[in-house]
DNA sequence: CTGGAATTTCAGAAATTTCTGAAATCACTG
DNA sequence: CAGTGATTTCAGAAATTTCTGAAATTCCAG
């Protein structure tokens, strides 16, 4: 089963991006061949599509796994495994975001941390820069822990709004005062 | 002039953290290196402290500029380059997303809309699945471009409200009821 | 159990990225 | 414009990552 141009163009396009996300590119092709692919595929669909070896496809799926970006389904009557991405896009980027979030700020967050509680060292500058970038990333990661607990539909409903949102905040203080009051009384 | 325990700990934690971030670890050493530094440093003492070679340093803050993630300075009366991060957190979180989007999204975005350029494909899956993507990806760009206007202040203040932002939207339509009334009345 | 298909593991090969030292270039000073 | 110090370039070395094929393992069917 050969990929069709388009499929082909799409699936060498994540490839080539893979490096920049920080994924290698096999990884970035197999996650865009299921990804535009309208039924689940099994591995040694994949390895010929691609013309990779079939450990490699083995392990770019172990990969692709461990960070939640696939789905493993079953073909009554084949006990192959067979792989799709999630239908619904705002779960595929819900998921990369935590991913991400798990991967790439957690662990520094963590790391501030440390620092912080080895106390006083003599250096006030370094120890003020990073109590800033900690609480720097604390609020974003806590704002990032707020928006994603919203459904999908409130946060498409605040992304499309823009920058209205911020019309509605007061800049002294919090929200307008008029609204502040109404919620109040 | 050798670097704190302290130093060491937050310059080699960047260092290990710069592959999942995109770059190499020299590059992440030298940015955490002039992160936590009070003064502008210059190649030779970014050199010694990390114990890399000298043309190692001058890649690695050639990319650290190709990201304008940090700013030269000039001491009067010494003419080698220093170098620092801007002050301002604020600024360093814009630049980081300015780039990172530029490098990781734009690209995919133009290859996305050419390829619907191409006309029918006859993949129809395919075809639906790349506009999708697309017009995800527009949206978020369109709220980071509004998002990106702000000043630092009502971006911290919106951050700071959370969730309690999302409660002024109707599930229905845009704004609250009352909330719109005014602004037309 | 046994046989065989599907999958994973893993050691080494291949490819890529990072780093270095030497040479070249740049840019200022006297 | 010669001399010197700062910086960059770049070819190859070193390190790391990715990929493969063969062997091992898993897991089901008969």
């Amino acid at each position: 089963m050969p990929l069709t141009p388009l499929q082909q163009e799409f699936v060498l396009h994540f490839g080539e991006m893979g490096s920049r996300w920080g994924i290698n590119r096999t990884v970035g092709q197999i996650y865009a061949l299921l990804f535009i692919s309208s039924a689940p595929l099994n591995a040694e669909t994949i390895t010929d599509a691609l013309g990779i070896s079939r450990s490699n496809t083995s392990m770019g799926l172990k990969e692709l796994q461990s960070w939640n970006l696939v789905r493993l389904k079953h073909v009554p009557g084949d006990r192959r495994d067979y792989f799709t991405t999630p239908e619904d896009l705002w779960e595929i980027v819900r998921t990369l975001v935590a991913e991400r979030k798990k991967r790439e700020i957690d662990p520094t967050l963590t790391k501030l941390r440390e620092l912080e509680m080895q106390g006083p060292a003599g250096d006030d500058y370094a120890e003020a820069r990073i109590a800033e970038l900690r609480e720097m990333i604390e609020m974003m990661t806590g704002f990032y822990a707020e928006m994603e607990r919203l459904e999908t539909e409130r946060l498409v409903k605040l992304m499309t709004l823009g920058s209205r949102i911020a019309g509605l905040i007061d800049k002294t203080g919090g929200l307008f005062p008029a609204l502040t009051k109404r919620k109040q009384g």
